[in-house]
Order: structure tokens, then sequence, then C-alpha cells
DNA sequence: ATTATCTATAGATCTATAGATAATGC
DNA sequence: ATTATCTATAGATCTATAGATAATGC
């Protein structure tokens, strides 16, 4: 079975604009206009027809891949989270010290989040997102919220971290990073390698109250990285 | 004339249902259930019939007070930045130190934008929000993110805040503010003054990179509101 | 006379379903 | 035979306008 789309044969009857897209992943490519729409102009103001048209379909198309423009946005919220959610719980396997995980969940959530044209991460804030059908991806984002809570309570137990409150701490991280989505754009200004490795070592500086610390943490995340350990390369 | 609806006499016709809303400012009853609505559900999703029965109007009588659906919205969005670009501009003129005039800013404008139901402040990242029509508002926004700009760079050509970019420092704080409407909720959880001073207060820590000196920053500023210096009290 | 509402409706959508059709697979 | 598309359309909206109506003001 081909679900990578590599091969050149499609079945079906041709598409009414075939010089869009290539036909070979269908799903794909609607769930891509869609989110480029989605977060342009809204879930609400973006219609199936105007989907479907940046596709090279008729409207009614695409209800053979989704059965309602709602499962799309499901799926996208979906794309979203999952990946995230993997690398957290990746994350909290291995020996990484509470700040060194931290600045690694963040700059790696601050990549998914940013994704994509618009940024997929912004999904969420849309209104139309908090309808009791996208529960399943609200579900998945408050585990992704208890990996950090679980690194700042670690953190804050162990010492390293400065905080009053950590569930109001863990509230105010989260949101810099989702949040990040809502402004962040790759073409005006900053590269996201800068933009991402700025705010992780920003939130460095908040749960550690030093940014000297949060510096040696940063540093120590990328030697993670590189080594799989925070042990010093000699 | 009579604009604050103090007056118990309505002219014109009776509504269709009187039993909600005085009928004595329909213009802010509008207002009120459109930021309600706008907020749940969305601006698209929002309908002007949805809105006009929750002030007890019937769908048509609307347009007596707002041209059209997105004048609605743009008045909601004027009437969040308004206040907070106004405070900032009186910021300006005092003699508040950078940390603490940040300090007193940020507090300021999580008040504004968490206002009302469903955080007015969070309209704005709705993807609507960006169309032509609302260029009025953003360009205000403009103005409030620059007074962020120019105390971040004071504070940072003063050897206070420990930055290497002033610009991107500016979004990411501007985000951080900003960004709280879309998750802050009055009922659950913290108090707003508690929260407030709480982000302000990790603004404060990722500037100066000091939590003992975002502390003290913290301290003098709540001692500029109540005296209008810096000066301790003896 | 003035005002704020009402009723009625135009005209433009919008999502989703039903059933036909144009490809390839076997 | 299977698949992915198409055409056609139902039925439910949605915003905004036109003109009537039910109050108060003078």
């Amino acid at each position: 079975m081909d679900t990578q789309g590599s091969s050149k044969v499609t079945l079906g009857r041709p598409r009414a604009n075939p010089l869009i897209g290539t036909g070979a992943n269908p799903r794909r490519e609607i769930l891509d206009a869609a989110g480029r729409l989605f977060t342009s102009v809204g879930f609400s103001a973006a219609s199936t027809r105007s989907i479907a048209e940046a596709v090279g379909l008729r409207q009614a198309s695409l209800f053979h891949h989704f059965p309602s423009k709602e499962d799309i946005l499901a799926a996208l919220l979906d794309e979203t989270v999952e990946p995230s959610l993997k690398f957290a719980a990746e994350l909290a396997a291995t020996d990484a010290p509470a700040d060194v995980a931290i600045y690694l969940l963040i700059v790696n959530d601050l990549a998914n989040y940013c994704s994509g044209p618009g940024n997929l991460g912004s999904l969420q804030v849309q209104p139309e997102a908090r309808r009791q059908r996208f529960k399943n991806f609200w579900d998945k984002r408050d585990q992704l919220k208890a990996h950090y809570r679980e690194l700042i309570v670690r953190g804050k137990s162990e010492g390293m971290f400065k905080l009053t409150d950590s569930d109001l701490a863990t509230n105010i991280i989260f949101a810099l990073v989702e949040g990040t989505a809502t402004w962040y754009e790759q073409d005006g200004g900053w590269s996201p390698t800068t933009t991402f490795d700025t705010i992780a070592e920003f939130a460095l500086r908040i749960v550690m109250g030093n940014a000297e610390a949060a510096s040696r943490a940063r540093t120590a995340a990328l030697q993670f990285i590189r080594h799989g350990t925070r042990e010093p390369v000699p």
C-alpha cells in the first residue's frame, strides 16, 4: 500500500483543475490548504469551497476525504500537539536535569507550533477550537502541559528554580511558548533558531531567576543534544 | 444630551423582548453581548442574530446602531487598546525608571486586556481581526508596542537590562502580556492581582536577568503607585 | 416630528448528501 | 470492480436594506 504519495498512478476521475497539486496524496494536500486558510482567515470564514479550490477540487469532493469540516481542523490540531507530546515523553525518559530538559522541550515545541504557513500552533486560540468535538486535542495538550509542570516542580524541589507558585509559573511559561505561534513570522525579522533559542533562554531566566545560570543551562542543553548526556566533553 | 443611560425614558418602539437589557444604552449592550459572543464562539461564528437576541432585539435592529458587524468588532478592538495607550503616554511623562515603568505598564495592560467576559484582549488573535478594516486598531497597537520598546531600549542603555536584542525582547515581552488574554480566566485559579503581578515580575526577571533586582523593582513600582515617585518612604 | 424599533425579504452564501461519471485494476 | 472525482441540489443559514410601526417630544 502506498501512503506516501510517491507513486505516479492516480485512481479515480481526474480533478476539475489537475494543474494544482499532484493528486498523489489528496488528504495531505487538503490539510495543508486548510491549515493555510484556517490560520489566515479563520476556521469559520474559510469555506470548504475555498479549501477545495486551493487543491484543484470541487467543493463536494472534500467530503470523500473528511466527513466534515470540523474533522479537518481536528486532524490539524492533532498534528500540532502529537509530535510535541512524543518528544516530551522521550525527554522524560532521559537523565536530563530540569533546566536542560525545559530548554529542550521549549525549543522543540516552538519548532512544532510555529510550523506551516501561519503557524499551525495558532489554530488552538481560535474560539471554534474550544468546541466539544476537539476534546481529544485538549486532552493531549493538557498532557503536554503536565510535562512542563513536572519539570518545573522538579527544578523547584531541587532548589534550581526560584518560584513561589509552580502551577501559576507553568501556566505562564506554557503560554509564552504556545503564544509565540500567534505573532512569530518566519519571513519578517528573526530566524527560527534565534527566536526559539531566545524564548527558551528567557523562560530559563524566569524559572531560575538568574541570567548567568540560564545561559549555562542553555549551553548544557546544546551539549546534551550533541552527546545525549550532560557530562561536559573533555 | 444623555449618553450615560441613567435616564429612565426610552424613545422609539419597544423591543421584542424588553425583559433583556435596560434599553437605556443599546450601543453599550450590543458591544457587551458581541464581546461575549466573539470571544466565546468567534467573530465569524457569532451571528448578528445571536447578538441581537442576547440584548432582546431583532436581528435587523442592530444595524440602527452599527453600520455593519465589522464595525462592532472595530469598536471593541479600539476599546481594548485605547486605555492602554493612554496609560502608556501618561507613564512616559513621569520620571519612573525603566524597570518600574515596565512593571506598571504590564500590570495595567493585563488588567485592560483581561477585562470583560472571555477577555477582550483575545479578540485580536482571531484571524478575522487582521482584515484591512481594522488597520486603525493595529496602528494603535503598534504605538503601544513602541512604548514597550522605548522602555526596553532605555533600560538596556542604562545597563539595568541585560539583553542582546532589544527588538526581539520587545516582541517576546509584548506577546507574553497580550497572550495572557487567551488563557487567563477570572474564575478558575488565581486572582487577577496575583496573576498580573507574577507576570509583570517574570517580565522583569527576563529583562533584568536577576530575580532579586526584579523583586526590588516590583516593590519600587508598588511604592511609585502610592507616592507618585520612586523615592523610598522614610 | 423624531426616534428606535419592528417585519419582511433580497441575495448571497455555506455544508453536506445523492447519485453520475471517468479514470485504473483485474 | 473499485476508486476518486464530478454535477446538482437540498436546506439552512447569514448580513444588510426597505419600509412600516409604536413609542415619546413638542
